[in-house]
DNA sequence: AGTCCGATTCGCT
DNA sequence: GCGAATCGGACTA
């Protein structure tokens, strides 16, 4: 039914930035305990290459028992809690101390779980269905669309796990994408040096992008000559 | 043991 | 646009 001839990434020895850029229109598959699977299509991300990037949870060598799988083999999930409520998840590269946070998904399969869990969280009880657009957009949102948890999903090899792994769409990958490249979000803290490195990545035009770059877009668009 | 804070989201103004 | 929610973990002493 849904047409598409994916297959398993079992190779992820790559470096930060490219693996970010790479990840775009790859999908991520998460296989919940009752075997239901549910898939998303990456549509943004952002590197934490560590070293001197204050933002990094690895900032200048720092190592944690919490920020452990930022130094694992590359290819391993690195999921951890922030404002004592949501998780963010990240997949360790081949720089030992660096990583990528998958902020937004497109969803493929399983809207109807995402949307269900998705609901089951919010306090106010509320009929109204969520967008497609509004289920995985946002690096927390797209953890909880695919209950990825720190307990059940941290330290995971994603070449080797049959809970959470990544899949190549050949006939995605053979259209035309823009990419935009920008500024990463929620890391003011860090100091204007660091957050103002261009180090996030998104699929110009997806409509589950979190956070536009509306100035970028204009520019790009005005040397799009493409169609 | 005490303090501080976050790679966010939600709901209300 | 703004403030609250909410708590594990790092850091200080």
């Amino acid at each position: 039914m849904s047409g598409l001839n994916l297959q398993r990434i079992t190779d992820l020895d790559i470096a930060c930035q490219t693996m970010a850029f790479d990840f775009l229109g790859k999908i991520l598959a998460r296989r919940l305990d009752d075997g239901t699977v549910l898939r998303g299509r990456i549509v943004e991300t952002e590197c934490y290459p560590g070293g001197e990037d204050k933002a990094s949870h690895s900032h200048n060598g720092r190592r944690t028992p919490s920020n452990e799988p930022m130094y694992m083999a590359a290819g391993t999930s690195y999921v951890y809690m922030t404002y004592g409520m949501y998780h963010c998840f990240n997949i360790s590269s081949k720089e030992p101390g660096a990583a990528v946070l998958l902020r937004a998904l497109e969803p493929v399969e399983g809207l109807d779980v995402m949307q269900r869990l998705r609901k089951d969280r919010k306090k106010k009880l509320d009929d109204r269905q969520l967008k497609v657009d509004e289920l995985c957009n946002g690096p927390s949102k797209l953890c909880i669309s695919l209950n990825i948890t720190k307990i059940e999903c941290n330290k995971l090899d994603l070449t080797q796990s049959d809970t959470l792994w990544l899949e190549h769409d050949p006939e995605f990958s053979a259209r035309n994408i823009q990419v935009v490249k920008t500024s990463r979000i929620g890391i003011a803290s860090a100091g204007e040096e660091w957050s103002k490195k261009p180090l996030r990545f998104y699929i110009l035009g997806n409509p589950s992008v979190s956070k536009r770059d509306k100035n970028l877009e204009t520019k790009l668009n005005s040397v799009d000559f493409s169609d």
